[in-house]
DNA sequence: ATGACGGATCTAATCCGA
């Protein structure tokens, strides 16, 4: 049977709960994946989901930044979160869903943008970020026999296609070597494949994010894609789709990001 | 690199995003 998971970076969940139940309504996926809540776990808007069917959520927010949720129309079990290099930061959930074809373990992350400076010496956000992938690579694609589907804004933009320019960014914070090489040994590291550019050549341009300070993000097209969705191999053969809903931005007050559809036949 | 937006917060001015 089907299994439809969407990850989407909505930059404050109160703000815009109209273009998220939009999402689902149009959608109607499985499971929900959600960065950038901007809320504490008190103020997340659970009613609007259960009106739409979604009972179940895992919901790991704080204060005005960051917050994961992992929203559900079936129960999750195994919820836990992991506060990657001990700063109190809600950037990584966790929960197990049961499909047809067995339980699937669902890592929903937010990684540190890293600030403006590639240089983690002079720059601590820059130095945050690579703590965290590097704290990332202990993690693997099959945990107790469960195999996982990760996905999440990662905020690097690994492959040349991943971004509007590949020699203009090299130096760009999501894009520099440091960065996209450390990604990619986390990908090894855990066996881990890239859902989407298994689905979309790597030859293809890809973006899910485009910057809101351009006067217009479409004519200028500057994107990166940020967003991810990566499974255990054994998940990646039942891959059916991968779309990236870039309609998406241009609905009334967008976010920044769009949202990554993958469908897997489970 | 460019261009100068948009969110949350002690509702003003600042921090943060990437």
């Amino acid at each position: 049977m089907a299994f439809k998971i969407i990850t989407w970076n909505i930059n404050s969940v109160r703000l815009r709960i109209g273009i998220v139940e939009r999402l689902l309504k149009e959608q109607q996926p499985d499971v929900l994946c959600l960065q950038e809540t901007k809320c504490v776990n008190d103020a997340f808007p659970r009613k609007s989901f259960e009106k739409l069917g979604y009972a179940h959520n895992a919901v790991h927010g704080q204060k005005g930044y960051h917050g994961v949720a992992i929203i559900s129309k079936s129960p999750l079990s195994q919820t836990s979160s992991t506060d990657f290099c001990n700063m109190g930061d809600t950037r990584h959930i966790e929960a197990v869903v049961e499909t047809p074809g067995g339980p699937v373990r669902i890592h929903n992350f937010y990684v540190p943008a890293g600030g403006d400076e590639p240089d983690p010496i002079i720059n601590s956000k820059f130095d945050h970020k690579l703590k965290f992938i590097d704290g990332m690579k202990a993690l693997s694609g099959v945990q107790d026999g469960v195999p996982n589907i990760l996905v999440g804004d990662l905020n690097i933009a690994p492959l040349e296609n991943d971004v509007w320019s590949h020699k203009q960014l090299l130096k760009i914070v999501s894009h520099t070597p440091v960065e996209t090489q450390g990604l990619t040994m986390v990908m090894n590291a855990g066996d881990w494949v890239d859902c989407m550019r298994q689905h979309i050549p790597p030859s293809e341009k890809l973006y899910t994010w485009w910057s809101y300070r351009a006067r217009d993000w479409e004519a200028s097209n500057r994107g990166r894609r940020l967003d991810h969705v990566w499974s255990a191999p054994q998940l990646a053969q039942q891959l059916v789709s991968v779309d990236v809903l870039k309609e998406a931005r241009g609905w009334e007050k967008p976010s920044d990001h769009v949202p990554v559809i993958a469908v897997f036949d489970l």
